[in-house]
DNA sequence: TGACAAGGTTCTATTTTGGAACTTACTGTA
DNA sequence: TACAGTAAGTTCCAAAATAGAACCTTGTCA
């Protein structure tokens, strides 16, 4: 299968990655959530190429992801913002930071923690249920068939 | 940069993505918590290579995700099981998933339903705040050192 | 006039994937 | 005994993506 046939799949988790399933992206999305803005310092912060940045931010703005603002007219300059489907990919990347504090920071201790203003505490993420608002666990939760699926559903579920 | 390199950063994003950062690692996850374990099961569902199929579940293993279990003896069979890191993945998933549901599903709705046990309700998954148990919103939250952040940490955050 | 800046694009070499066929070690059937 | 089948890989080559560096465009400033 190649990746550009990803996002027919009847499969939230492959739609998401046809746009966001690449590192650069993921990365690029991190220092977005870090205030960068501007094509060259995306670039510096991440060491990725010239090349890669262009096509990689077309490509966010192109989905809806990030949104493109001219900042001055003369000369024209540009800069990356998220818009609100970006900012909502940080439920994504909260979770992706707690699962490697846990397994993959080691002795030392997680590189950044986190404090939530509204209540003033350091805190983790914790994925709860929308309904009893208890922690979700693997094995409390199955699968049904939703509206939007379509055959075959035992293939690309 | 290389991807090798990542996987030295003091950033758990970045730490993470060397582990799960490519497509076909994450599809796998996706298919084990549905409960797939065997290397031809994973194979045909995927549609992904033999060859890229072999490395990374070699890779998942190696790093503790999965762990490789002989099945039968003779001839010898294995299977594939998330470990406690892996199962433990599934917030990621789920955050992912609810992603795509709310950004890519579309007017035909998600292609699957999640059912909490504990409740009986079909549910979406909100990430909220280990202290005050509040959903988290990107503007309430301040990132600060932690006790693994090395230098340097402006670049690699 | 020349240096500098931001935001790209173009070029080539290297690395990674995709696709298909082949291998190994056994089992079950004719 | 020969032959087909199964699970889990490995090998090979072609196609696609990425890394690294240089170059281009439009303008400002000294």
């Amino acid at each position: 299968m190649k990746w550009r046939e990803l996002d027919g799949t009847s499969c939230s988790v492959a739609r998401s990655l046809a746009i966001v399933g690449d590192r650069w992206t993921i990365l690029i999305l991190r220092n977005a959530f870090l205030r960068t803005r501007r094509f060259d310092d995306f670039q510096a912060q991440l060491g990725i190429t010239r090349h890669l940045l262009a096509s990689r931010l077309a490509k966010l703005v192109k989905l809806g992801v990030m949104s493109k603002v001219a900042y001055q007219e003369r000369p024209p300059r540009y800069e990356y913002r998220l818009t609100e489907m970006g900012r909502d990919w940080y439920s994504v990347q909260l979770a992706l930071v707690a699962w490697g504090d846990k397994w993959l920071a080691g002795a030392a201790g997680p590189p950044l923690e986190f404090l939530h203003q509204k209540c003033g505490h350091k805190f983790r993420p914790v994925t709860v249920c929308s309904e009893c608002r208890e922690p979700l666990d693997t094995r409390d939760i199955t699968p049904i068939a939703g509206p939007g699926l379509r055959p075959p559903a035992a293939v690309t579920p």
